[in-house]
DNA sequence: ACCTGAACACCGTTCAAGT
DNA sequence: ACCTGAACACCGTTCAAGT
C-alpha cells in the first residue's frame, strides 16, 4: 500500500479476486441471494461484467469462493488453554453464529457438502474430537453427527431470523408460529401440535448446546458400553 | 378413467397441478435443478408458459409443492407390531433414500426448513421419540437432532452420488476422494488427512445407522445421570 | 374457467475491441 | 495483462386475446 513502490498499486479501487468477493458478501447480505447477479457486482465496482469474468471463472466459482472466505476467516484457530470439550463448543458456536450473520450461507454448503469450507469445520471438530479421546473408528462418525447438528440448527435459525425480517417482531413470532402449529390436525401431526406450546420459550442457541451435549454424552455412553 | 362419466374428463392430458408437479419431478431428476424452467415444463406438457401459472402461483410455490409432494410419498406410516426404535430406523431410512433417489431436495429444505414437508419428517420421528419415553423437556431436542443427522448426511450422500455420477465409477471415487484429504496441508488441516484412509472402506448407509445409535445412546445416558 | 403465445424486463456468459 | 460493453441465448412473469 504505502510501500515504496511506485505505482505499482495504480488506484486503490484496482480489481481483483478479492475486492468481488467483499462486494458479493456484501450484496448477499443487504440484498439477498437474488440481488448478487455480474452486472449488480459490475456496477457496484464500477466496471463491466467482463471484468468480473477475467477474475472469477464462473458464478458458480465465485459463490465457492465466498462461502470459503466467509467460513474461514470465522472458524479460527482456538486458544490454547482450553479444554476439547470448550474448544468444540467454541467452533461450534463460529459457525452458528457466521451462518445467523448471513443466512445464504446455509443453502450454499448443503448444494455441496465437501467443498473446501466444509472440510474446516469438519477438521476443526475432529481435532477437538480426537483431544476428548474418543477411539479413532468412532471419530469419523461423531465428527459428522458435530457437523451435521450446527449445520442444521444453524439453517433453521437463519430461517427463522429471515421471517422475523419479513414478518412481525421476534417476541410475537414464535407465539404466531405455536398457533399455527397448534392449529394443525392433530391426526396428521399429533407430535407437533403436542409441542407446540413448548415453542413460545424455545430457545435456538440453548438447543444448539443441549444438542452437543447430548451427542457427546452418546459418546461416553458407547465407550462404556460398546 | 373408464367410469360412465361421459367427457368430464375430455382428454387424459388436461392440465391440472398434480400433472405439473409430476412433469417438475420428472425434469428435476433428469436434468437437474437447472433443467427446470417454466418453457422446459410447458413444452413437455404440451401447453403454453401461461397455463403454467394459472396453476400454480410461482415457480418457489412449485418448488415448495414439489418438495412436499415428494417427501409426503416417500414418509408414509410405520406398520404396527414394531419398536419404536425399530420405527425410527424405518422413518430415517425413508428420508434417507427419498433425498439419495432426488438429490435436489436437499438444498430445497435448507433454504425454508420449517416448510410442510420437513414438518412432516419431524412430526414422524417426534412420534417415536415419544413412544421412546424420552421425558418430554427433551422430545424437542432430541427430535432435531435426528433430523439434522438424517438431512445432513442424505445431503452428503447425494452430493457423493453426484460426483460418481460425473466422474469415473463409484469404487475408485472414494479412493480418489482419500487420496485428494491425503495431499491437503497437514498442519491446516491435521484431522482430515489423518482420518482420509478410512475414507475407502466407508459406507454412507452405516455411518447413517451409526448416528442414530450414538444420538439414542445419548438420550439413554443423559435419562440415566441427568 | 382455462389456455395461448407474444412481450417485458431481466439473467449468465462470451468476445471482439480497446488500453 | 487487464478492462469495456455490445451481443447472444437464455430466464421468470405478465397479460391481452382467444376458446
Amino acid at each position: 500500500m504505502t510501500t515504496t513502490g511506485r505505482r505499482t498499486t495504480r488506484r486503490t479501487d484496482a480489481l481483483s479476486r478479492e475486492r468481488i468477493v467483499d462486494a458479493a458478501i456484501d450484496i448477499l447480505d443487504t440484498e439477498g441471494e437474488r440481488g448478487l447477479t455480474v452486472r449488480a457486482l459490475a456496477a457496484r465496482l464500477a466496471t463491466g461484467s467482463g471484468a468480473i469474468y477475467w477474475h472469477i471463472g464462473d458464478k458458480d466459482g465465485l459463490l465457492a469462493a465466498v462461502t470459503a472466505d466467509v467460513v474461514g476467516r470465522a472458524v479460527t484457530g482456538v486458544a490454547g488453554s482450553v479444554t476439547p470439550r470448550e474448544a468444540l463448543f467454541a467452533i461450534a458456536s463460529e459457525v452458528f453464529d457466521v451462518i445467523a450473520a448471513h443466512p445464504w450461507i446455509g443453502a450454499q454448503l448443503a448444494r455441496e457438502p465437501w467443498q473446501p469450507a466444509m472440510l474446516r469445520i469438519f477438521d476443526s471438530l475432529g481435532e477437538q474430537i480426537r483431544a476428548l479421546g474418543v477411539p479413532p473408528e468412532s471419530q469419523f462418525n461423531v465428527a459428522t453427527a458435530l457437523l451435521n447438528h450446527v449445520l442444521g440448527l444453524a439453517c433453521q435459525y437463519a430461517a427463522g431470523a429471515r421471517l422475523v425480517l419479513q414478518h412481525g417482531d421476534p417476541s410475537t413470532f414464535l407465539g404466531e408460529q405455536a398457533a399455527r402449529w397448534e392449529q394443525l390436525n392433530p391426526s396428521e401431526y399429533p407430535f407437533v401440535t403436542d409441542i407446540a406450546s413448548q415453542l413460545p420459550g424455545h430457545d435456538d442457541r440453548a438447543q444448539f448446546i443441549a444438542g452437543i451435549d447430548l451427542i457427546l454424552a452418546g459418546v461416553t455412553a458407547q465407550r462404556q458400553a460398546p
